[in-house]
RNA sequence: UCCCGGGUAGCUCAGCUGGUCAGAGCGGGUGACUGUUAAUCACUAGGUCGGGGGUUCGAGUCCCUCCCCGGGAGCCA
């Protein structure tokens, strides 16, 4: 039987033979004369137990020489056990240490602080609760693109390097040669208008960049965004593509990543009920229900975290509130003829305060309402000629939305913090590691 | 930026109205143990109590100030 060096996921195919597993050392136990070390090699972990009588006097010798997070080449035979972690584990008769590791590795089989976790990210990163969290991190990621895909939308890749565009809040600059500042993008749907007139159906993926003092467990620094764009989509149309959108990651997420789920103990219950449609509130109406609930909201305010939980508090789905004040939102919306005081715009909100996860719009496609909006505003006229010229040269109805990944993975993996949703989290205080 | 909470051993924390209050568990070291599951048991080393200043006979403990962390608000995804 030739030797094979599977992953641990693979080790049930290779019952009653000899296999060498590489990996990292996670728990070590001895009693006298038998030893049991836990391995992780980045999908799951095995036992290898070492029996005093059956190895060299070399390997047993060897097998003291370990300690967390050592490297490992481990041979032997492999066997299906329940009382091994994982299910698995190899009667060593081989031990190869690969690349040691000192004594005061700092992560400990027991409970830490955040602070300290997270200065120890590269090492947090290397635990099973992280393995699961990244996995769905990877196949909300995945699901996305099968998505649009699926029908028919191109991936557009925008600048993160950009002159001053988009949204109001707190910009991280850089200098740019002789053309003065640059900034971090804090979006790419700007372009991505520009990208839906010549490709009909496109959608962004990237970084964004928001130098807000945020300190909650809502904001990043650092954080992906999906902003699908689409000609001739008003804004009803938008909301059935968020719903259908937001229910076709959570319910993928439920059928392929239910191990990932159990391991983080999230309750998948209210996962389940999240299928179109979702509830519809207008602004204006909330106000008054938040009003008889008994909040200090007046209509012309934005809604508050505590306003959010409220309103979402009735419903076990995720909720869209519409038409929202212009004075409360960007530039770019569109004038709502219903009532122009508001713009065709709706926040999806997610359960279980989570709070918004979208923000999505119809965007205004008349060129002198549009510059009106830009000069009360008091934005740089200059810098958004080419996005003005969208209207001046066959303008057209369109609409999309922003979707916060991290948010979206937060919540479905049902976590306290989104710090943790990003491998290597930017905050305020944070830039390493 | 504002409002709360916190900073004591490598880690997680306890230390009451100021007076053996320098403590525990884990981790480390040494030893025991042939099926462990964050193994167990015995012994053991380990600390400018965040920094500075003040009150007091005496300060982890009270006061002032600065720094750092967490939670929340605002802003947003």
């Amino acid at each position: 039987m030739p030797e094979t060096t599977p992953r641990i996921a693979e080790l049930k195919d290779h019952v009653g033979h000899t296999v060498t597993i590489r990996g990292w050392v996670t728990h070590l136990r001895s009693s006298g004369k038998v030893a049991f070390a836990v391995v992780r090699d980045g999908t799951g972990v095995m036992q290898a137990v070492f029996v005093k009588s059956a190895v060299p006097a070399e390997t047993w010798e060897r097998f003291k020489e370990l300690t967390l997070e050592t490297s490992v080449f481990v041979t032997g035979e492999a066997k299906a056990e329940p009382r091994a972690p994982g299910g698995y584990e190899i009667l060593v008769t081989g031990l190869t240490i690969f690349g040691p590791s000192p004594i005061d590795y700092p992560i400990q089989p027991k409970e830490h602080g955040v602070d300290f976790l997270l200065d120890n990210r590269h090492f947090w990163l290397r635990s099973p609760r992280q393995r699961a969290i990244f996995a769905v991190r990877n196949e909300i990621e995945q699901a996305i693109h099968d998505f649009f895909y699926q029908r028919g939308f191109l991936r557009v890749d925008t600048p993160i390097l950009t002159a001053a565009i988009g949204e109001r809040s707190g910009l991280f600059s850089t200098e740019y040669f002789d053309e003065g500042n640059a900034y971090l993008a804090q979006t790419g749907q700007l372009y991505g208008e520009a990208a839906a007139a010549a490709f009909g159906k496109i959608y962004t993926f990237g970084p964004t960049f928001r130098a807000e003092k945020s300190k909650t467990r809502r904001h990043l620094t650092e954080f992906w965004m999906i902003e699908p764009e689409v000609a001739w989509n008003d804004s009803a149309d938008n909301m059935r593509l968020q719903e259908d959108f937001v229910s076709f990651l959570v319910q993928r997420c439920l059928e392929r990543r239910a191990a990932e789920l159990a391991e983080l103990e999230r309750d998948t219950a209210p996962l389940e009920r999240v299928q179109p449609p979702f509830h519809r509130v207008q602004y204006t109406d909330a106000v008054s229900i938040l009003q008889q609930k008994g909040s200090a909201i007046v209509w012309g305010d934005d809604l508050g975290a505590e306003d959010e939980a409220l309103l979402v508090a009735d419903y076990d789905r995720p909720v869209f509130v519409m038409n929202y004040p212009k004075e409360a939102k960007a530039f770019y919306m569109k004038e709502n003829p219903e009532d122009p005081r508001t713009v065709l715009c709706d926040d999806c909100l997610a359960p279980e305060g989570y709070g918004e996860i979208i923000g999505g719009s119809q965007r205004e496609d008349d060129y002198e309402k549009l510059i009106h909006r830009i000069r009360e505003e008091g934005l740089p006229e200059a810098a958004y000629d080419w996005y003005l010229d969208l209207r001046k040269y066959g303008t057209f109805v369109h609409s999309g939305f922003g979707l916060g990944l991290e948010r979206t993975v937060a919540w479905i993996c049902g976590l306290k913090h989104i710090r943790e949703t990003s491998a290597f989290p930017r905050m305020m205080s944070r830039l390493r590691p």
